[in-house]
DNA sequence: TTGTAGGCGTTATCAT
DNA sequence: ATGATAACGCCTACAA
């Protein structure tokens, strides 16, 4: 391994000399500092990351801490916060797989000395417990719902989404609308829950407009669910899944009984992947920008390492309603904004 | 900051001896780990990374290196590196739009001090250009043709798998086959075009069962790539698209205009999303574990640091295909293991 | 079994 | 403008 000392050696200075042309360049005379430049370009050496982040006491990296990497929602997310970094000269350490909170205070512990800051996306059904501490370390947590203990926090508006959709749907003339809801203990699902209700009553529609049936957010589970729906009577001329798996499972599952989309039953979904959009029955989907969402819990990191603005507390990502317009034409979607619901 | 030094003077022994506890564990006295270890927990000491690293040299960190991060294709790719990488107990540490050549340059050399070793995809129509030089990094390229300077690399099986595809299709008794090509001087639509020819060089099929369109690996492209094979004459029974976005939009322009499929054209794709398995109209597809093929490149770079059994050299990832058996039924598809292209 | 001390590669402080 | 030197937090001979 090539040092400092080498450069400054071959370059006839001193190590301080050296270090300050990597550094504040400026303290340096001109001819120093093109000899120094010279030298270690042909000696291939560049600053040791480790030896400087102890002294300097900085890392200039993030810390990400996420519960699995399936599928296209944590790829966003990665996106999001990579850009979000690098913008600001930020390296971006990734920990992942972590099924339950042990592992995510494990993954934390073992980040200690190597970020600067820490992004963490707890495992579903683990928000609602202890909260999460990080020593002196910025923090931001990352989805579910708002809870105590959050000091910082970025979370979807799952339920102004689901409401959104709602109003959308009985707006097309639905009074009988089926919802697949997801599974238990997760705070996504139950906001979304509360959404819909929300958006019920907003219509002013009781309690036989809605017909729920149970999922938990897997494909097969919404295929099975979509098909116990058209045995119900009155039968819903609207299907709301809560999340876009379940939507998939519904589609297939309404095809296989030959059931027209959208013209007998229209599909909806709540996008966490964009694949949806990708589908050839038309979907229509509350979307959330996840990719954002990631760059937005970077940037509050940041903020607290004095990049940026500065700013702390819950912050609350907004979703769009996506509404296919025509079929058969690749990428003909069309967003629209969400009817206020102030 | 809570050091070693504060776990020592608490509990009333010297440095070397709490840093005992943390590395070798049995060169302590039971009752003096047992106070140690109680005290660390109470202040709340876990080492500190950096200054570990620094004197350990190494930094218990892969580097990986990507040009972008965009759709499933990197997050299966993430998830593969990070599970090989977790298992042998290191971190990963992620860089990624890197545009050009320069960028991944520039990329590496920030990560100097920072990683034990490197794995790089490089961005498209960069790959046949000056080896990439990593000090004394162990280093692994990732994806595109094996080519000269590859110390190690992992790579696809595209020529193979587009062989065996159109081996298939002809075996299916296709005598006319659409095939959508991808970028010029992608090294995977070239190797890919090079099996779609040995395919039918086996078939003993001659220059006229092959109408070639141009497309760019966009689901625009494919959609009119498709269209305009409609119009061919001799109208092709099958299509193959290079890769599955142009599949994707292959199959919209065949239900705009009325074609059946797979009964009146067949489509295939080459599968570079996994979500081509959720689309509606059968697709069969050529697939690749992108996931296992990070995982090996992951495994190949550890496996210069000392772990798990060496190895060197270029690694082909095998493909897979794969045939849909029915419709409407979430998740009914079955795997074929290519024949034998010996 | 435990303590002492030197050093990992760099930056920061204080001289010159 | 430049140089000598003490940290940074930790590990590891070597000594006790």
């Amino acid at each position: 391994m090539i040092t400092i000392r080498d450069v400054a050696r071959e370059a006839g200075v001193s190590i301080a000399t050296v270090s300050r042309v990597f550094n504040n360049a400026e303290a340096v005379a001109t001819d120093t500092r093109r000899e120094v430049r010279a030298v270690a370009t042909r000696l291939g050496y560049s600053p040791h990351g480790t030896a400087r982040s102890l002294i300097t006491r900085r890392t200039a990296t993030i810390g990400l801490i996420l519960p699995d990497l399936y599928g296209e929602f944590f790829s966003e997310l990665i996106r999001g916060v990579d850009h979000a970094v690098r913008a600001q000269g930020y390296h971006l350490l990734v920990s992942s797989s972590h099924a339950d909170r042990a592992e995510v205070d494990s993954a934390m512990a073992l980040m200690r000395g190597r970020v600067d800051g820490l992004v963490v996306m707890l495992p579903e059904r683990q928000q609602a417990q202890v909260p999460l501490v990080s020593g002196r370390l910025p923090l931001v947590r990352l989805g579910g719902a708002p809870h105590n203990g959050d000091a910082d926090a970025i979370v979807v508006a799952n339920r102004d989404g689901a409401r959104a959709m709602v109003r959308h749907l009985v707006s097309l003339g639905h009074t009988r609308i089926g919802v697949i809801a997801g599974a238990d203990a997760n705070s996504d699902a139950d906001e979304r829950m509360s959404g819909v209700r929300d958006g019920l009553e907003d219509a002013g529609l009781g309690e036989d407009a809605l017909l729920r049936v149970a999922g938990d957010f897997s494909e097969a589970s919404g295929f099975r669910a979509a098909r116990e729906m058209l045995r119900a009577d009155p039968r819903p001329t609207a299907i709301f899944a809560l999340n876009d798996a379940m939507a998939i499972g519904a589609l297939s599952a309404l095809r296989a009984e030959g059931v027209n989309v959208p013209a007998d039953i229209a599909v909806a979904g709540f996008d966490d992947i964009p694949m949806a959009q990708f589908l050839d029955p038309p979907l229509t989907t509350v979307r959330v920008d996840i990719s954002a969402m990631g760059a937005r819990a970077a940037t509050r990191v940041l903020s607290h390492l004095g990049n940026g603005p500065s700013g702390s507390g819950v912050e609350i990502v907004p979703t769009t309603l996506m509404v296919r317009r025509s079929c058969g034409n690749p990428g003909a979607w069309s967003p629209t904004i969400p009817e206020s619901l102030a």
